[in-house]
RNA sequence: GCGGGUGUGGCGGAAUUGGCAGACGCGCAAGAUUUAGGAUCUUGUGUUUAUUCGUGCAGGUUCAAGUCCUGUCACCCGCACCA
């Protein structure tokens, strides 16, 4: 059969499109499969090969579980808003609905091109009124369940987006967008509560499958730490300094204390500190510094001594000295802690600048040059003396402290609150009005959605100022609660919005009453298989695990977590081995890819061409071996004859359909696809094939190449769709074949081959070995000290 | 600094978990076919003169180590003054 991908791969997309052949359908009586890939950012640049290697993965899956008899729902979508088409809409005067359905239209031509198996009849928007309406409507709840709160706050600022941003959005010090510095900045800025489900992300870990790393990122995002808040009275003010610590067990070894230098303790009693000046100026120095500056500057410690009050350490009465320093964070604990310089470094390095004491409390390190931060024997500690267990001394100076009212054990997290809002145009508006009676009032839920309003210039306002704040119409409003006029909220939600919650949306995208009907949730829910990028498994991950949990709470979903598995592919890389990117010029377009050799070709490719979750360079002729193997299966048809099995082939194809089966099962598309070409290469070795076994090889390429297949799978004299059929099954029996080679060692290298039959025993399997005419020699004249038969694999022979 | 990961031919990568290292593909070489180029097909391809030596490096355990143990180096990815 000639291979003329072309005209092959546009009638087979037609025929899928026609015949509905990849539409879930809700309530089926077969066993459900939601799978689901990291929807698409539209840019204008289209889509590079690195779309195509993250769809591919549960693209094979999917199409193996339709054949496997399973209802798959496998949706695609656009997550639209945002600043890349704003600032194209700016730069070309165009409006971004018009540059974001262009861009959608692009991508989804691409992606029909490859053929994908999605199910066209849900694909979501998250620009589109009917979708941020629910957006919206989540949010509401939110403020309504009082997970919204506004704070006044220094904030990640970047001075070129003109947009305040999230810690995650700038880390670094640099602008996620544009990478340009972050500045600080005080704003009012809306938060969500999402340190408030901090314990339930973690524990929901507990329960779902998620690759290892993938876990353990989230973990390490949450930052989960226990230990113990202590209360440190303050000479001279009612005042207790309360800080966090996770060794309170320390606490004898405590020779001073720090604040951060924006500590409000400072301020209030500003009028007994009678070095402010110095203070003030102190504070001026650190705000100036970039994130930059400060972690680079670690090693170098400054601060301030305050002059005025002094703590008194709760266990033993000492007062000592309180210092500011920035290397104390406002952000984590309480922004002031104890210092134990001998076993904290940085307190050490304080310590040692200052001059102030060290005082051992752990046994085992020399404090005169380090600190100490390993376990050993407790010291110079009253009652902790001779402890050993760090456990059993933490306990214990709980128990004191609680004993005392002097402190008590507790959690931190590194998680921080969510930054919830962008001074931009292109993003849902947040549904807040403001009055002047009634303060904060959320937008009636029967008002939503709350529509973004056409404007000419979505330039951001001098100052970091909304552009919606510009339209009198849209800012004027009357206040929902008590009619007085009033001030609608202009600043709209991050990108990540609308993202948290999409996966719900394609189980009911047409939905006007709700924005899923609660049946079909509780059909389709939870994903059972999510994929994508490892950049998203913090942020984004978090961020919708949160939403739905937060749903979940309220009863409109039926489970608390939303993906029961995921998994991450590994990035394309550019042919010169460095990541791919417009700069560098090395960015594969997967259209040019398809006009050369086919959408089958990529599709195989992507697949082939390393370990899925691995970084892999491309490269156009490992390509081309993927075309040459397309080529022979299609070859194939010109030898097909008769029915049936052919002998020599049997076992080979038994144990193909084994390998491939379990392989997408694990991701491992790669050997996958060399256990279908070692099989081709075995046909060709033999000469023939019949047409039952060539229906069962294009039945196992067609999730990877499923164009070709269904042609051959017509030219076979079918006439359903093969992308619909059964997979292959095989018979373990007939996995294994009746006759096994052999290693035969003596000493332990390798001397020669032999073919035994399977069952052999190990009696007539050594003397057999014995006998070879390599192995002979190596044994003569001397002693046989051990014979050892691994039974399939190896017979080695030890002699002296 | 902390946490995680990876080191295997000229290249991308395999290795049913301790049992013939280099599957599969690329590249390369020779041959066939072709007016020629391209394409296709066949054979070969870690190293080395038989013999050896070979999975970042150095030790160890074992009849047997890419795989297990100890130490060490390099690179990559997260987080980063987290108290």
């Amino acid at each position: 059969m000639r291979y003329d991908y072309k005209t092959i791969e546009a009638k087979w997309q037609k025929r899928w499109e026609d015949e509905k052949a990849f539409e879930a359908v809700d309530f089926s009586e077969k066993p459900k499969f939601f799978s689901m890939v990291e929807f698409p950012y539209p840019s204008g640049a289209g889509m590079h090969v690195g779309h195509i290697k993250a769809y591919s993965g549960l693209e094979v899956v999917s199409r193996k579980r339709r054949m496997q008899g399973y209802n798959v729902l496998f949706p695609i979508g656009f997550d639209a808003f945002g600043l890349p088409t704003e600032n194209y809409a700016i730069k070309t005067n165009t409006h971004p609905r018009l540059v974001t359905d262009k861009n959608i239209e692009k991508f989804t031509q691409q992606l029909k091109r490859v053929g994908f198996s999605f199910d066209w009849s849900r694909v979501v928007d998250t620009t589109e009124e009917d979708y941020y309406k629910w957006t919206q409507w989540i949010f509401r709840k939110m403020l309504d369940n009082g997970l919204v709160f506004r704070d006044k706050a220094l904030v990640n600022y970047c001075p070129s987006c003109k947009v305040v941003l999230s810690n995650e959005d700038s880390q670094g010090g640099k602008c996620d967008i544009c990478h340009s510095d972050i500045v600080q900045k005080s704003k009012d800025v809306w938060y969500l509560r999402i340190t408030e489900y901090a314990d339930k992300l973690l524990r929901g870990l507990d329960n779902v499958d998620y690759l290892p790393n993938i876990k353990m990122q989230q973990e390490n995002w949450i930052g989960k730490s226990t230990g113990a808040f202590v209360k440190f009275a303050l000479g001279g003010t009612d005042e207790l300094l309360t800080v966090y610590t996770t060794r309170p067990d320390t606490l004898f070894g405590v020779t001073f204390m720090v604040m951060a230098p924006e500590h409000p303790l400072i301020d209030k009693y500003a009028d007994k500190i009678s070095n402010m000046e110095e203070i003030l100026a102190y504070r001026t120095e650190c705000s100036k510094k970039t994130e930059f500056e400060r972690t680079q500057l670690v090693k170098e410690k400054t601060g301030v001594c305050i002059d005025g009050f002094k703590a008194i350490n709760p266990v033993n009465g000492k007062e000592i000295p309180v210092y500011i320093s920035d290397y104390v964070m406002m952000g984590y604990g309480t922004g002031a802690i104890m210092a134990v310089p001998a076993h904290d470094q940085r307190d050490w390095d304080f310590a040692n600048k200052f001059g102030i004491d060290i005082i051992e409390v752990i046994k085992g390190g020399d404090i005169t040059v380090e600190a100490y931060a390993g376990d050993g024997e407790m010291v110079n500690s009253d009652f902790l003396n001779g402890y050993t267990n760090k456990k059993d001394s933490i306990t214990r100076m709980i128990e004191e402290l609680e004993k005392k009212g002097l402190g008590e054990g507790g959690v931190q997290y590194k998680m921080k609150d969510w930054a919830f809002n962008r001074q931009r145009y292109w993003g849902e508006p947040i549904p807040i009005v403001h009055c002047e009676k009634c303060g904060i009032v959320g937008v009636p839920y029967e008002e939503l959605p709350l529509r973004l309003p056409a404007m000419d210039n979505f330039e951001p306002g001098q100052g970091g100022e909304s552009p919606l704040a510009t339209l009198e119409d849209f800012v004027n409003c009357k206040c929902p609660k008590c009619g007085a006029p009033a001030k609608r909220e202009t600043d709209t939600m991050p990108q990540w919005a609308g993202s948290s919650w999409y996966f719900l949306r394609y189980i009911d995208p047409h939905n006007e009453e709700r924005f899923a009907d609660p049946e079909k949730l509780k059909y389709w829910l939870p994903v059972d298989w999510y994929n994508g990028g490892m950049e998203h498994v913090t942020r984004h991950m978090i961020y919708s695990r949160f939403w739905h949990h937060f749903l979940y709470d309220l009863g409109e979903v039926p489970c608390s977590e939303p993906y029961a598995k995921r998994t991450a592919q590994g990035l394309i890389l550019g042919p010169d081995g460095d990541k791919m990117s417009k700069s560098k010029g090395n960015v594969v377009d997967p259209n040019d890819v398809v006009d050369a050799y086919g959408a089958d070709v990529l599709r195989v490719y992507v697949l082939f061409m390393g370990d899925y979750e691995s970084a892999t360079p491309w490269n156009d002729s490992s390509m081309r071996g993927c075309k040459r193997f397309l080529d022979r299966i299609a070859s194939l048809c010109d030898i097909a004859e008769g029915e049936g099995v052919t002998p020599e082939l049997e076992s080979a194809f038994h144990r193909t359909i084994k390998k491939v089966s379990q392989d997408i099962e694990n991701m491992k598309f790669n050997t996958a696809i060399a256990a279908m070409m070692s099989l081709a290469n075995d046909i060709f070795a033999v000469g023939k094939i019949t047409r039952d076994e060539l229906a069962t090889l294009v039945s196992l390429l067609c999730p990877f190449a499923p164009h070709i297949c269904e042609e051959i799978w017509e030219y076979l004299g079918n006439t359903t769709l093969l992308s619909l059929g059964q997979w292959p099954t095989y018979d373990e029996a007939l996995t294994v074949s009746n006759t096994v080679e052999y290693a035969i060692q003596v000493n332990g290298k390798l001397k020669s081959t032999i073919v035994l039959p399977a069952d052999v025993d190990k009696e007539t399997a050594i003397k057999s070995a014995l006998l070879d005419e390599k192995v002979a020699p190596a044994v003569e004249g001397k002693q046989i000290v051990k014979e050892i038969f691994v039974p399939g694999k190896i017979i080695n022979v030890v002699v002296k």
